[in-house]
DNA sequence: AATCATCGTCGACACGCGTCGACAAGTAGG
DNA sequence: CCTACTTGTCGACGCGTGTCGACGATGATT
């Protein structure tokens, strides 16, 4: 490993000189600053993290904080954190991964007073979040994923559920559906919900409300079985609801598939629109289904890049920032015909 | 921030048994210590870990790099990722993420040089892997999910693919049978197969003749389409198959949804058996799918073990580890019956 | 010609911790 | 009683870097 003292030793300059000719915090000229570049490139110099960060220097380190819960860790988290990686990655950043199952406020606050933690990331956020208060309190720079009902005291990256829930039901209406289902779950974590779950439920029925549509209600939990159950009790009770619109990935597409169990064709006799489906769920059904994409890489790296300005200082031009994703129709809707 | 200085003052101590006292690495009696560990408690006091590096300190930063190609990433890869996060956290360790498409060498052997790099686990192991050469010259320990041609010179957790070979087509030809389909993937980056693909595939011809199994050969891209061009395929030019050996995830669920769509009864007219599905896609089919499950999980923990085993100079019972994997029974296959 | 700001460079020190050698007090053996 | 060893503690130094104050050299201004 070569040293500082190493350079200076071989450009024949002093180390103050080395380090500022590779900082630029002070004018150096030229020549000096070629002779040591040559010096550097030659010993292979790095300069030792630790060192640098003790002499003064900000860590680099950014924790992500990554849902797993009871329910499990929901595909599309991979979408978010690789987003947030690559980003981290091209910054110079080092983004380390910890299972939110585990951490105690305490290892956090251990983190942050050993000197390691930089800043970071939280995700799955629900409408009271103690965690987040307690990072505030903890004075370290972070960026939600999701928001909490007091979400404007926070820097965070949100999908804009008012949008999304216009895009969708105009749409539907655009094609002559007035009787809507919606299939959603409604998580509730340390006794209070998921910002995501609350939101896009609320925006929705709020919306439907304005178009005058027909909404009936179903609640679901995400997994592939309760969502055939959905189905069957929706043919059930509600036998004349034309077009559905989906929340949960997994519950969708167990919904989908117990469609074509009992034969009702997707999408002659019944429209499916998911709105929060992982890319890679999206052309697992045969047809392929129409979605309002979910962003979720693009927000995973700005999330990070908010973070990354927050820790080195700059002024946010925007605290939040708020994504919709486009309409993409696809093979599971289509306009409505009067049954037969 | 507290300081070693800070705790000694409160304690009565001097700065040297403070860290023996805590290190343990002399005797101190237990009325100092017990001093000692007072004063770290009251003073919240947390080793600086830079400086705990710099003066002797081991890194604890592990880098995982994560497949990233033009094929996406794996939903599989979640899996493995958190297993290897959730261990290093719990052991203490920092596991970074960094997307194997945009790191070079050269910074892989500048975080080394740098210092910050104590280890790393790489993804998607191809035959003949110069990625692997580079980190044993790099001289850094390192672990692979996935094995190289050479294997025996690597530390290594990876698939038994004859074990799954043997459990899937044991139990194909138990239930009756004898004309089987392997869908499959062959791979290349940069000129070399991927281990994976390769080994699963060998493995599966070999022992099909073993059983004297007729078997035919479908090579797919891994994407929903191609899965269910795979199956219109198939049934033109194999209609005589009776049961599906399938490796590559999103390929399979297109097959299947492929089948349904063009009335093709499963597991009636067709079974099939899925042999590398992530956890959270088994359910996504109606009927849920028969698979030898994938212990991405428990090998991204084995990973991680083995590698912080490594790093801390402890000699490793076993070099390399490999899994199976639970055959699991579930709505996608059944007996043979000769077609009416 | 004398004064002053600027540029380029250097030496010294601080950051917080691990660890080595030294040393006092106590214990065991001759 | 003296030596040899152990136990418990301390002071000092080094790890590699960032940065401050100082200083000589240069050119511009009075």
């Amino acid at each position: 490993m070569a040293t500082r003292a190493d350079v200076a030793r071989l450009a024949g300059v002093s180390e103050s000189t080395v380090s500022y000719a590779l900082s630029g915090k002070r004018p150096i000229s030229e020549t000096t600053r070629q002779r040591v570049r040559e010096a550097v490139q030659q010993l292979n110099y790095h300069p030792n993290f630790a060192a640098h960060i003790l002499a003064g220097g900000k860590t680099k380190t950014i924790a992500l904080i990554f849902p797993e819960n009871k329910y499990g860790i929901p595909p599309i988290t991979l979408e978010y954190v690789s987003g947030a990686a690559k980003t981290a990655y091209n910054n110079g950043y080092q983004m380390i991964l910890i299972p939110s199952e585990d951490i105690t406020f305490d290892e956090i606050a251990g983190y942050k007073e050993s000197g390691l933690l930089g800043g970071v990331i939280l995700m799955e956020i629900r409408l009271h979040d103690e965690r987040v208060d307690f990072l505030q309190k903890l004075q370290v720079p972070y960026v939600l994923i999701g928001r909490t009902r007091d979400s404007e005291k926070h820097i965070y990256v949100d999908r804009d559920f008012e949008e999304v829930a216009k895009k969708s039901l105009d749409y539907l209406k655009k094609i002559g559906h007035k009787k809507i289902a919606v299939l959603s779950q409604m998580r509730k974590v340390h006794g209070s919900e998921l910002g995501v779950d609350s939101r896009y439920f609320n925006s929705i029925v709020h919306y439907a409300k304005e178009l005058r549509l027909n909404l009936c209600e179903m609640r679901t939990e995400n997994t592939s079985t309760e969502g055939r159950n959905s189905f069957i009790l929706m043919q059930e009770k509600h036998p004349d609801v034309t077009a559905v619109l989906a929340l949960p990935d997994l519950a969708t597409m167990g919904f989908v598939a117990a469609a074509s169990e009992f034969n009702c064709r997707i999408p002659e006799d019944l429209s499916v629109l998911a709105v929060n489906m992982p890319q890679n769920q999206i052309e697992l059904t045969w047809p392929h289904l129409t979605t309002v994409e979910v962003p979720a890489f693009a927000m995973g790296v700005e999330a990070m890049c908010k973070l990354i300005d927050s820790i080195e200082g700059k002024q946010l031009t925007h605290k939040n920032q708020l994504f919709v994703g486009e309409l993409h129709v696809r093979g599971t809707t289509a306009a409505y015909k009067a049954r037969s």
